[in-house]
DNA sequence: ACTATTTTTGCAAATTACTTGCAAATCAAA
DNA sequence: TTTGATTTGCAAGTAATTTGCAAAAATAGT
């Protein structure tokens, strides 16, 4: 823990807690240790980068999984497909609604803020990117599923 | 092939062989098969749903992979990450963009043409889905890499 | 607080989409 | 058709993610 602002990660740890309660998740180490990191640092991070991020056996990686794929679940977290084997896993905060571009060649992920598809692309292209390619998909629950 | 009407058989054929000499791949049977599939049916199809759907050992499972992957390589097809452990490959024709939607239930997958994103979240609110959310990733070279 | 019940964790093994090494088959160029 | 390069099939390998199970920790009731 930081020694440097003792208040601030009393603040911290209430947020996480309430976060955790208001989705229904018990409060367990493995599960404020993962959050934390998500909201301390602004991803998107692979799994493996958690367990490396976080401290030594703190937390095993079959956690993580476990934990990421529940904050999935209560939309608490969003996954992003952005290299084909691995997902990558960032904090939803709903007030910084953003996407990313990751280069084809040295993966590196930025974000952006702006949510109009030509407005977006002509940015990228001042910023330099090339070859830029897009992919949108949208997830929900169809008419059929909604009333089974 | 089909014996209803062989001369668009025959076009399909030179269709298919123009797209990847087009593209500079050599002309082999499982090439064929498998783009003329993804031309013939609009996906997007995972690669196992390509191996059911041809002759049987008409074509080995690690040979769809990597005829898939150099088809991607050349953008004759894109893949989308719909479900988080299985890609799917689609034809990439220029002329038909288009996006996809998922049931995060059932995993329906439709597609759509529309390009502005409160226009098709509202289309897709109108066709009775539910809970929506999208998934909007860039994917290009950046600057560093353009250069070295 | 204490105990009982439920949930979660760690570990190791399993799963699975996808990739790869290699010898045999096929393709392309002349 | 022959020659050399590319591609294929097969079987084994890889790596991210999941899972079974017993032990540990969290929650609810008293």
């Amino acid at each position: 823990m930081s020694l440097l602002n003792p208040k601030k990660e009393l603040e911290r740890e209430a947020l996480i807690t309430n976060l955790l309660k208001e989705k229904g998740l018990s409060i367990t180490a493995p599960r404020k240790l993962i959050l934390g990191l998500l909201l301390k640092e602004h991803g998107p991070f692979s799994a493996e980068e958690i367990l490396h991020s976080l401290p030594k056996n703190s937390c095993d990686q079959a956690t993580i999984y476990r934990c990421l794929n529940q904050f999935v679940e209560v939309q608490l977290v969003n996954t992003s497909f952005l290299e084909k084997d691995m997902a990558h896993f960032e904090y939803n905060d709903p007030h910084h609604h953003h996407h990313h571009i990751i280069c084809r060649i040295c993966k590196k992920i930025e974000s952006f803020h702006e949510c109009l598809m030509e407005k977006i692309e002509t940015n990228l292209q001042r910023k330099g990117y090339k070859d830029i390619q897009h992919r949108l998909e949208f997830f929900a629950v169809c008419e059929t599923c909604a009333k089974g």
